[in-house]
DNA sequence: AAAGCGTGGAG
DNA sequence: TCTCCAAGCTT
């Protein structure tokens, strides 16, 4: 399928040649110098990083991955780690569901594989968590493998690079064949991260900076002067809004009532407040009855498909309240608002705003 | 296979 | 304020 030119070859090799000067520092990469002295990537570490990266900014992700790591040094330690501590180690950077997945893949990886991420594109697309991209990355980035990776980035330069105006994402297959021609079998690894780079530095969305770029000669969107509308994507339907009311409930000795949430869907098994429905015309669900005060404002917070206004109501946990089935009664020190997901953490900021400063 | 799934920063 | 969108995956 690979359409190895002297042609691509060129390119990819002008493109290398950029990624020597300018590659950016990662906590996660190996420099293309330290690289060609031999220094090979932690597997672990590639992988990690690639699904924290995953519709999320470097920048975002540094503390996150530096935490992560750290506290967790090796896929085996992660294995065997607790729930409920990835899920709060998490909160904060979103998709929720990457972090049940990144544990169930520790521990496919550890009972299954021994400890060792296979070196093997299709067994890594096997594990949960890794789709096509991913596992395109692991294998060129951790085991130099000349796969080819379709990022945003990617397809955004090749969708420049040839000046193709179909839309994303039915163009994804073609951005594919495209980029597929250009992946040379020398340092697929140090390429991968080079067109990444290229897409996040120079060949940006908007107003790209094509005086700069190493592929500016060959690139057919600048000449025809078409780079700066492409890629082409369908337009996406704009955000309902809704609104829901949450319970924060909180013992004299300043205990919170908290819930774990469902493993599926929104938000899936990270902790929240009690609360209604999120819908036009919420249905009011206190989970207990008691003279519940409103807090006179409101929580907004966007997802990925919808506006939310959230009322928060509070009370006085009683004295022994019996949890519920799913509810957790959290102690005052072991509470920590940033174990939370952002729109509850926002929830408790309110509170905190109005009632224990205010 | 189209929809569901977070968040924060840039412009 | 609002829109876009960032190294996508799952069902």
């Amino acid at each position: 399928m690979r359409d190895q030119t002297p042609f691509s070859d060129a390119r990819s090799a002008d493109l290398l040649h950029w990624y020597d000067r300018h590659a950016r520092t990662m906590p996660w990469r190996i420099s293309p110098a330290d690289r060609k002295d031999g220094v090979k990537p932690d597997p672990y570490r590639v992988w990690m990083s690639e699904v924290m990266l995953q519709q999320t900014t470097v920048a975002a992700v540094k503390a996150y991955f530096l935490r992560f790591t750290e506290r967790w040094p090796t896929v085996s330690a992660l294995a065997g780690a607790r729930d409920e501590d990835v899920m709060a180690e998490w909160a904060g950077l979103g998709y929720y569901a990457r972090a049940r997945n990144l544990l169930k893949c520790a521990r496919v990886v550890h009972q299954e594989h021994g400890g060792v991420f296979p070196e093997n594109h299709d067994a890594l697309l096997a594990l949960p968590g890794i789709g096509p991209y991913t596992a395109a990355a692991i294998s060129s980035i951790a085991f130099d493998l000349p796969e080819t990776v379709l990022d945003g980035n990617v397809e955004r330069v090749m969708a420049r690079l040839f000046d193709h105006h179909a839309p994303l994402p039915a163009a994804k297959s073609a951005l594919k064949d495209y980029a597929a021609s250009l992946t040379p079998q020398e340092r697929p690894g140090d390429y991968a991260q080079a067109v990444m780079d290229l897409g996040a530095t120079i060949c940006t969305p908007k107003s790209p900076a094509c005086v700069l770029c190493p592929w500016r000669d060959p690139c057919q969107a600048r000449r025809n002067g078409t780079a700066a509308e492409l890629p082409k994507k369908t337009p996406k339907t704009p955000k309902p809004t809704r609104h829901g009311i949450a319970y924060l409930a909180r013992s004299a000795a300043g205990e919170w009532l908290l819930e774990r949430r469902p493993e599926k869907g929104l938000l899936g098994g990270m902790l929240g407040w009690p609360g209604s429905d999120w819908s036009d015309t919420p249905t009011p669900a206190p989970p207990f009855h008691a003279q519940w005060r409103d807090l006179g404002a409101e929580v907004r917070h966007t997802f990925t498909h919808f506006h939310l206004y959230l009322r928060v109501e509070v009370a006085d946990l009683p004295q022994g309240y019996n949890p519920q089935v799913g509810q957790l009664i959290i102690g005052k020190n072991d509470f920590k608002s940033n174990d939370l997901p952002t729109v509850m953490r926002k929830a408790y900021e309110l509170w905190v705003e109005k009632e224990a400063l205010g």
